[in-house]
RNA sequence: CGGGGCGUAGCGCAGCCUGGUUAGCGCGCCUGCCUUGGGAGCAGGAGGUCGUAGGUUCGAAUCCUACCGCCCCGACCA
């Protein structure tokens, strides 16, 4: 390929659009425009580091047995309907009606149109397992788009479903996907990790998620430092400590604390630490008033207390809402005499003699102890991680680190097939709804995640693998008939190899290619000008260190060789 | 949805507060000369409904109102 026939439009200046580096490295370059708010052209350069990672996820796919189909992006909401998610999914659903005043939607995920497949063609025992993929665009209307490809409403992502006779079966099937997506991500020159993960709106039992260590990552994730624990902090499990030993429980006290509320003017006031308190929470789950009682330093992981209480919804509670609810003005709560649903954090109830509001303004409680001065029926871990707490599975330290989700495996059961009547028969004639699995791969985001991960001062360093063409010529002498010779003979004895090349064969100065070829982000750049004209050398340089050396253009192939495997 | 910011040439911005000739600058683009191993230089040139619609005014990019779009933060800790 040569430059004067591939439109790669770079700027010299940032967008003001771009928050991220790879969002205005991928806008230098010339990888992609934007259309509106999340939604993106992929210029040709883009896209073909796009087609880079598709064809890994392809290869894999396939060699793990699953086969390429594609659904249809446009879904009747009929469907969404059956298994349910039609309400359930929210506003991320962007929905239509067509001219028949049908309702519609535009698929952010295809489990419904899968199952319906499924329900149709699978009959009989004999005709599972089956795992069907597709890489194909998704709309999902999310809240806030941002930093480029990375959260994008429009997104090209690989889903694959698997389906099988029984559980057993379905965990062979969740094992393989396992295994190719590590296969994936290693052939894209990824620094991941796979990490236990919530399964969210997706539904089912067992989930993990494949991350991409990087800091402008949306997602935390908790690593142990000495086991090979780690999970996304929405689902790392807390180990309380153990109650203290011989602390003797004071009597609980009433006390004036006028116009204190915060956590921090409260523990001033009374002279003790956050951890020392307890604070109440106020959320509306699903509508219904639940108080949530942490202690003061802790933070309440959402995700775990929404899992607990298996609902839609749940939002903080506001001032209005929570006197409604209680009778009590924000800042007073406490779990003494509470009129709603209380669940406590775990470690509360190992925490002697806390302080509480006293469910009266202007007062709180000091010395209260739980199951002594109030009733818990539900203790549960609904607290984020940190790391202080110990590694659930060996008791080791933890590191909470950045990540981004580039993949997602689930364990989906029966819900789907149930809910949406997909049966077979069993070898006894028995009828048994099909055991799906779905595994997803942001084929888009992955470039995003590359460049995060892949970078300098100078722009993108493609790893070899997702790199569009893994070197570059650049002709440093077009008016000269012997350099110009030299680059088109190169230029075939390398693809010969096997090598995608790329010519810079622009007029342009020296600087301005170079400049180029280093925000392209070719792992490998060739230099003809001059200088070969002198000593009958090519300049050779890799991106990725910038090591140079002189080459004659006879051992060209070899030298290329060595420098993108060493 | 709440808060904040921005919308002026393809891109990045100034001008607006304090209204007043042909609306500027840098990059990019076009022509010519020159230059050719790290985003050169000189000369000339093209390119604007100042987001949209109303309003105030003798006069609006500038002041007012509404709308549209984009970006950032938040939508969780009382």
């Amino acid at each position: 390929m040569r430059y004067s026939q591939m439109l790669i439009p770079t700027l010299k200046e940032v967008p003001a659009e771009a928050e991220v580096i790879s969002h205005k490295l991928m806008l230098r370059a010339g990888f992609i425009r934007k259309l509106t708010s999340g939604i993106y052209t992929y210029m040709p350069y883009g896209l073909a580091a796009i087609r880079r990672v598709e064809n890994i996820v392809r290869e894999e796919m396939n060699r793990a047995g699953a086969q390429e189909l594609m659904m249809p992006m446009v879904q009747p909401a009929d469907l969404w309907q059956e298994s349910g998610r039609y309400i359930k999914y929210g506003p991320e659903l962007l929905r239509f009606t067509d001219r028949h005043e049908r309702e519609s939607c535009l698929g952010p995920t295809h489990e419904e149109v899968i199952t319906d497949i499924a329900r149709r063609e699978f009959h009989s025992y004999r005709d599972l397992p089956v795992n069907l993929y597709q890489i194909q665009t998704k709309f999902r209307d999310e809240i806030r788009p941002r930093f480029g490809l990375m959260r994008g409403r429009e997104f090209i992502m690989k889903d694959a479903y698997s389906f099988d006779v029984d559980d057993a079966g379905a965990e062979v099937s969740y094992q393989k996907m396992h295994d190719a997506y590590n296969r994936i991500f290693e052939r894209c020159g990824l620094d991941f990790r796979c990490v236990e993960a919530d399964s969210g709106t997706i539904g089912g039992s067992f989930s993990h998620e494949f991350m991409v260590l990087a800091e402008t990552g949306e997602d935390t994730i908790a690593v142990c430092n000495e086991c090979s624990y780690a999970a996304n902090s929405e689902k790392a499990v807390v180990v309380p400590a153990p109650k203290p030993e011989g602390v003797e429980l004071q009597e609980m006290s009433k006390i004036e604390t006028p116009g204190k509320r915060k956590v921090g003017v409260v523990c001033e006031f009374l002279n003790i630490k956050p951890s020392e308190l307890v604070k109440t929470l106020v959320y509306l789950a699903d509508d219904e008033p639940v108080a949530v009682l942490l202690r003061g330093d802790r933070e309440v992981e959402e995700v775990k207390l929404k899992n607990h209480l298996n609902v839609t919804d749940l939002v903080m509670a506001d001032d209005k809402a929570v006197f409604d609810a209680t009778g009590v003005p924000t800042g007073y709560l406490g779990p003494v005499g509470i009129k709603i649903r209380l669940i406590a954090d775990q470690e509360v109830v190992n925490t002697p003699n806390f302080a509480v509001g006293a469910n009266e303004k202007n007062f709180h409680l000091l010395n209260v102890n739980a199951g002594r001065d109030f009733e818990v029926s539900e203790v549960v871990d609904i607290r984020q991680i940190t790391e202080s707490d110990p590694c659930p599975t060996c008791g080791g330290t933890i590191r909470l680190v950045e990540g981004i989700e580039v993949g997602h495996i689930f364990k989906l059961g029966t819900s789907y097939s149930e809910s949406m009547k997909a049966f077979y028969q069993d070898s006894e004639g028995n009828e048994k709804p099909l055991v799906m699995g779905c595994y997803g791969i942001g084929v888009s985001r992955i470039v995003a995640a590359c460049i995060e991960q892949n970078h300098d001062g100078n722009g993108i360093i493609f790893p070899v693998p997702l790199a569009p063409f893994q070197i570059t010529i650049v002709n440093l002498g077009l008016k000269d008939e012997t350099i110009c010779q030299t680059v088109e003979a190169l230029y075939q004895k390398l693809q010969e190899a096997g090598f995608d090349v790329f010519i810079d064969d622009r007029d342009e100065r020296p600087g301005v290619k170079f400049k180029d070829a280093d925000l392209l982000g070719f792992p490998m750049r060739l230099t003809v000008g001059k200088r070969f004209l002198e000593s009958g050398q090519v300049e050779l340089c890799r991106r990725r260190d910038g090591l140079v050396q002189d080459v004659s253009p006879d051992e060209i192939v070899s030298q290329v060789q060595k420098l993108l495997t060493g």
